[in-house]
DNA sequence: CATGTACTCTTTGGATCCAATAGTTCGAAG
DNA sequence: CTTCGAACTATTGGATCCAAAGAGTACATG
């Protein structure tokens, strides 16, 4: 709800804020791949508008530094160093673990079993599928979980800052990294049951360090995964 | 240098962020006051460009939160709500205090020193020129004050979000009531004292406390601020 | 055969043009 | 006198046009 006031105050929906989601989706779904190129005429044509959109579409993508504008040269999706990685994941790290300390005053009995129950559904659901390329759907729901939290403590400011975070790197490879590695998602799992059980003990403290920890971790594996890759993204 | 690594990756300087950077200083200076309104022509006009790069740079500062577009109305300047204020000051002060806390175990003395140093000429400066309008200077040397802070935490990202944050409401006002109040002038050099102390001491949990409750501190101020004058904003 | 230079071609960047929209003002009718 | 409506105007939004810049290639020359 205040997130739907916040879009409404800051920009009420226009063509150039939709041209925008829907490139970014097409990042974070992996169909422009890291480092691929961002060709005005191209998206102006798979929309269905001229450049001038587009471009400006990209002026406000580029804000978020999820890609990249070399001048006279073009945008591209943006390849992050894994240093870089780390350092977002820090700071997001402290932002969640504050989201789960506020949320502990604040969180119902319903939303507590809401919680337990879309962790538990993604688990299934992700171990059925695993190996498969669902990846979105996984992300959706894991994404469901931490964006309930943040909803839940009450600053809109921060589910913003945490998202404009989360928005800096393509997340489709997160999102593969816990369907493909099963350990990985029995860990993931596992941590998300640890932040609940701490959210219904009351336990400020130990929620927003379970919180912390388990985004630390997070980054680590998606660091990891880009030092592993960074060097053959570009071949191909 | 980080920051300056980081800018170059994301966009090597060209003329639309430099167009963005203008409008952003033209709007923290406020020269174009809260509420007040963007127009393109006007801007292409000023700067002697044509409408479209105006466009793209308005565009990338409406990302920033700092100005809201209404949809074939134009760009005015946003007027915060005092809880807006609020929010983000909470969100800011965890992450000053993380990087307080991470620049205890790499500050140097040469850096302790340069802290007092460019605190006590801060307090010096801004009371010699109380109740005068020479805010931006003072404005400057608190800012770096806190930049130097979070540059020496050696996250870059922190630094980047805490940035963002810090551009999201125009700043005028803020050290418009340092120089204007005198208590609020002395507070404000006691809590930078007692930081540098803790940093001094080397006690990380102190100089993070401290640095979070001076910013929470700020930002009531400002939220205050905003309290009081909101109502007459509009009227001029 | 290698290397340097010039040319071409692709893509971005800025300016101008025209359409669409919302606010405002003037007028007419109740 | 008030209120509703319609036209006018100021401003944004999208498309098109042309210039500029960079990369790749081909050709010529040492």
């Amino acid at each position: 709800m205040p997130d739907q006031a916040d879009e409404e105050a800051l920009s009420p929906a226009t063509l150039v804020d939709d041209l925008a989601a829907k490139i970014r989706d097409l990042i974070m779904a992996g169909e422009i791949p890291i480092g691929g190129q961002l060709r005005q005429a191209d998206l102006a044509a798979t929309f269905g508008v001229s450049r001038t959109p587009v471009r400006e579409a990209i002026r406000q993508l580029q804000s978020g530094g999820l890609i990249a504008v070399h001048p006279n040269r073009g945008a591209v999706v943006r390849v992050p160093a894994p240093w870089e990685v780390r350092e977002a994941y820090e700071v997001r790290a402290e932002l969640e673990a504050l989201a789960a300390r506020r949320a502990v005053s604040r969180i119902t009995r319903e939303q507590l079993d809401e919680l337990e129950v879309s962790n538990r559904e993604m688990y299934e659901h992700s171990a059925a599928q695993s190996a498969g390329e669902q990846a979105p759907t996984h992300r959706r729901a894991n994404d469901a979980f931490h964006t309930l939290i943040t909803e839940i403590s009450g600053n809109a400011r921060l589910g913003r800052t945490i998202e404009d975070l989360n928005g800096a790197f393509p997340r489709n490879v997160s999102s593969q990294l816990i369907v493909t590695d099963s350990r990985h998602r029995d860990e993931n799992f596992a941590e998300h049951e640890r932040i609940v059980a701490a959210l219904r003990a009351g336990d400020a403290d130990a929620a927003a360090e379970e919180m912390r920890v388990h985004v630390i971790k997070a980054g680590d594996a998606l660091a990891r995964w880009y030092e592993q890759r960074s060097s053959t993204v570009f071949s191909g």
